[in-house]
DNA sequence: ACCTGAACACCGTTCAAGT
DNA sequence: ACCTGAACACCGTTCAAGT
């Protein structure tokens, strides 16, 4: 039987669950597929787009905002931190998968749409979206590293302020805060 | 003449800013200093540590943040994208050199001591700053990511809203707002 | 259409041997 | 102490040739 595309970015989750980015290569999913790492590329142009629809998987479990605007954006923020936990260092990975435009841009366009039918203009709907967007993948990213350095590293006594559930409540708290005061909403 | 640590860090950041992150190898930076690339293995243990001085350079230029807490921290954060931008791709270098704890920490512990001493417990103060320095985080790789695809890609035409000064600054005014909010700072 | 076999042009890192 | 020369164990990607 042949090698569907769907197999493959199968297998390459599989890969990142259970060893990490830094093992993810063509050769590692070849093996895992029985194939040589050539045959990968008749149903991916290259690896760069295979990162991208990982990402994209990711980002397709993160439910879509819905009802008043701050519960809304609140269970995003969470849902979104949520379903990158969920893939390991998923953060990194989307993080460059937007960068390159072959993410869903949906993902923060979704947000957005919430707070401008809330009375807030398109542009700075768009920027507070954002800013949410660019807050919760900083978080995720550095809770991520941690637990791949972690993972194999040195107990790593005092290193000061951890990133945890904790410090992500209170940071998507403060956002909603400003975004209520300076837009002034209910 | 023999090579010093300060020479090969040098090299280093002309190497990331003229040719990028991906281009930065030890054997391109080998032979720009004329010499074979084991010999950078008597200075530096790793390529992994190279990144992490040049981390620690580029966040060495900060200025740490003073007066009253507002603009002290919209000063701080601003200075943080600013020394960010100077360096190309250097958020993420920054990012994952900070998650390795090889990273100066008191780039985050700075602006923390300015809230605490502004009224703030150490603890909110701590995951306050830590809030800023994500989403700067996020945002300016987010800025360096699209400036590296636009210097070799396609044109990008339609790609959803960028980050940029503007989005910057309204999500650093939104972050305390809330803050001057929830810890009802003046 | 899908895959093999084999190559091309690279990596980071190590280490005996030279000076 | 510092560097060379050469190797080791990898990479992503391409492509003729097979089926």
């Amino acid at each position: 039987v042949a090698l569907t595309e769907d197999d493959v970015l199968d297998a390459a989750c599989a890969i990142l669950d259970e060893f990490g980015l830094a093992d993810l290569t063509m050769r590692r999913l070849g093996d895992a597929l029985g194939v040589r790492p050539g045959a990968l590329y008749h149903h991916l142009p290259n690896k760069q787009t295979l990162l991208a629809h990982v990402a994209d998987r990711v980002l397709a479990t993160v439910p879509a905002p819905q009802g008043q605007w701050r519960p809304a954006l609140s269970e995003w923020a969470s849902g979104l931190r949520a379903a990158l936990l969920a893939r390991r260092d998923s953060a990194d990975l989307v993080a460059s998968a937007r960068a390159m435009g072959l993410c869903r841009l949906d993902a923060v366009a979704h947000p957005a749409r919430v707070l401008a039918s809330a009375g807030v203009t398109t542009h700075d709907a768009d920027a507070a979206a954002a800013a949410i967007w660019h807050f919760v993948l900083g978080h995720v990213a550095e809770e991520q590293a941690r637990r791949d350095w972690e993972r194999f590293g040195r107990p790593d006594p005092a290193a000061g302020p951890t990133a945890t559930a904790a410090t992500f409540d209170l940071g998507t708290a403060l956002l909603l805060d400003g975004i209520a005061a300076r837009f002034s909403l209910p």
